[in-house]
RNA sequence: GGAGUUGGCCAGACAAUCGCCGUUUGAAUUGCACUUGUGUAAUUCAAAGGGAGGAAAGUCCGGGCUCCAUAGGGCAGGGUGCCAGAUAACGUCUGGGCGGCGUAAGCCGACGACAAGUGCAGCAGAGAGUAGACCGCCUAAGCGCUGAUGUUUCGACAUUAACGCCGGUAAGGCUGAAAGGGUGCGGUAAGAGCGCACCGCGUUGCUGGUAACAGUAUACGGCGAGGUAAACUCCACCCGGAGCAAGACCAAAUAGGGUUCCUGACGGCGCGGCCCGCGUUGGAACCGGGUAGGUUGCUUGAGCCAGUGAGCGAUUGCUGGCCUAGAGGAAUGAUUGUCCACGACAGAACCCGGCUUAUCGGCCAACUCCAAUA
């Protein structure tokens, strides 16, 4: 397995999962979306996506977000920690073009992990 | 060449790097089966090849498929609505008819019946549905009154003119979306299908057409029957219900059901130092249901392409070739570079046939009108 695929052990598959980060997490937040994440015992980060229809309206730019999401996720896993991560998209996501929501995510994947690392020592 | 109409097609291209999901082939590991070196399943690696649309959308119709219900028929309810055909079927399509628009190619049309019944219609207007007298027109008949003339038995009577009453009248005006066929002549007091001619309408017959419908008449009807059925209704035809979260299979943990067997209440566990006592109830096998989860349904199909036969056409017969997404918190992508016409609307979720809506631009064919040239 190369160092940035994206299999299925790395995302979130059940509605289990989901409720699980959802009910005690470390949030990073921005206008346009928010990042939840929860310690797991697993040896790597998982990611699961929820952008509702009624933040982003057509199913062709949901579709797109997600990609972009996923292929930020899988450039920048190495520097994550082990958790469960949940992106929750918010409106206003859909007017984002794929550079602004890089950079954008970039930033949201450090503030994240740094207060992960704080959580875990302190 | 310009303007336009109809039908069909395409949906940025190429390269590099990094990813995702099926398929095929090869290899490795593990499990299972036995016919002991093969088969099969899972995982990993490598290679090859494939990976959204014309609307995938809205979910507005129709069908397949699945389960449930169902003898047959009727009622209710819903749908469709010029005719014929195509089709698995349709509210779709094709051809035709009728009406409307356009110079034309063409386009548009819920287009059965109000002459079965019931209902509805603001304002205006005299009158709005077995019509109606406001203005206007008329005063022939009947009555009243006045004048004139004539006759006279001086009571009146007759004629005539004006006026009034009782009326007549649907030609004209006014109102309105709409005023109960139109034009002309006759007719009349004035008028009126009151009569006639022609036109229109309807009925009937005949002719052509499968039919819708069209044409026609030494025929019949003076016209009675205005509009509205996306008003009830009538007529003809069609329709069982729910949907892939349908349905089928496997089935953990935990809880729990049934049967049989074992143990046997003198047993085990808890209270207790022990007894008595009190409370509580076991093990195994098999069977059936079934939650989480998994597998399947899941893509070979009313399929696509080419040729050819039938048909004006929708469509269809035959022959040959092709396999062209199958996910499941949901793949089909991202970044960079180059080029150009600078890229719209937009993402499959069981599958098809349509309709409707959204949409940057480009290409092809046929046809129409205008202009010019030879």
């Amino acid at each position: 397995m190369g160092e940035n695929s994206f299999s299925r052990e790395l995302r979130l598959l059940t509605p289990a999962h989901f409720e699980n980060v959802f009910n005690k997490a470390i949030p990073a937040v921005s206008p346009q979306i928010t990042l939840l994440a929860k310690q797991n015992n697993c040896s790597h980060p998982r990611l699961g996506i929820t952008i509702s229809k009624k933040r982003v309206k057509k199913a062709h730019d949901r579709n797109r977000l997600k990609r972009i999401i996923r292929e930020s996720y899988r450039l920048n896993q190495n520097m994550l920690p082990k958790a469960d991560i949940v992106v929750v998209g918010k409106s206003g996501l859909g007017d984002l073009t794929n550079p602004e929501l890089f950079t954008l995510l970039s930033k949201l994947w450090k503030k994240l992990s740094r207060r992960c690392e704080q959580s875990q020592s302190g």
